[in-house]
DNA sequence: TTAATTTAGTTTATAATATAAACTACTTTA
DNA sequence: TAAAGTAGTTTATATTATAAACTAAATTAA
């Protein structure tokens, strides 16, 4: 159902990042902007709202005297992909068969 | 790119109604209100804008006296959905082997 | 026969959202 | 020491998705 498909995924910049972050563990804030193309604040103001679900974890550090953002999904975040993906298979897919 | 999601289609909304008629090829009003189980003033909002994307037409007549609404794709919303798939499975699998 | 209910929608109001622009703070280079 | 670059955050705005309220006609029940 429609309904099912979690709105905090279901942002075109929040599905790219927690789709990189499927296969990448560990990712950078640079990481992301290069990997998604988006504007900067655009991606903090989305890394925001999916750490407040607890849909992933910023670590912040320095390297070479700069700031560092790392990003990694937890375990709720990868099972709300999960289900994510599932919701919308059976909306795209339901009776086609691909 | 996540730009390139069509917004029109990344409607929960309007991807549950276009998905649907992807597959029956004509579809009143009511059929969509059952499938989706959306309200009837989302869907009539939606259906308007997908109409005026050219993405769907909608005929109107009236069937045992009372009003019927059928909509369809057109050939651009056809390729506009087949396009969005692609672009979302960009997304989603760019690296994930499913 | 007229009042209530049902069918089939449309219009309007609102709260949430996605996004970019503007800003902060610090570092490096010229 | 001024300008430019790095790595972000905060704020403002325009768009949107949605449900609530409404219209209009048909059917059913009292």
């Amino acid at each position: 159902m429609y309904k099912n498909l979690d709105p905090l995924l279901h942002s075109p910049l929040r599905l790219a990042i927690v789709s990189h972050l499927m296969t990448h563990t560990k990712a950078s804030f640079k990481e992301l902007k290069q990997n998604t193309s988006a504007s900067a604040g655009n991606i903090s103001v989305q890394l925001k709202k999916l750490e407040e679900a607890n849909y992933l974890r910023i670590e912040k550090s320095f390297l070479d005297n700069y700031p560092l953002t790392q990003v990694s999904l937890t375990k709720k975040g990868i099972k709300a992909f999960e289900a994510y993906v599932e919701t919308l298979k059976n909306i795209l897919f339901k009776n086609l068969l691909l």
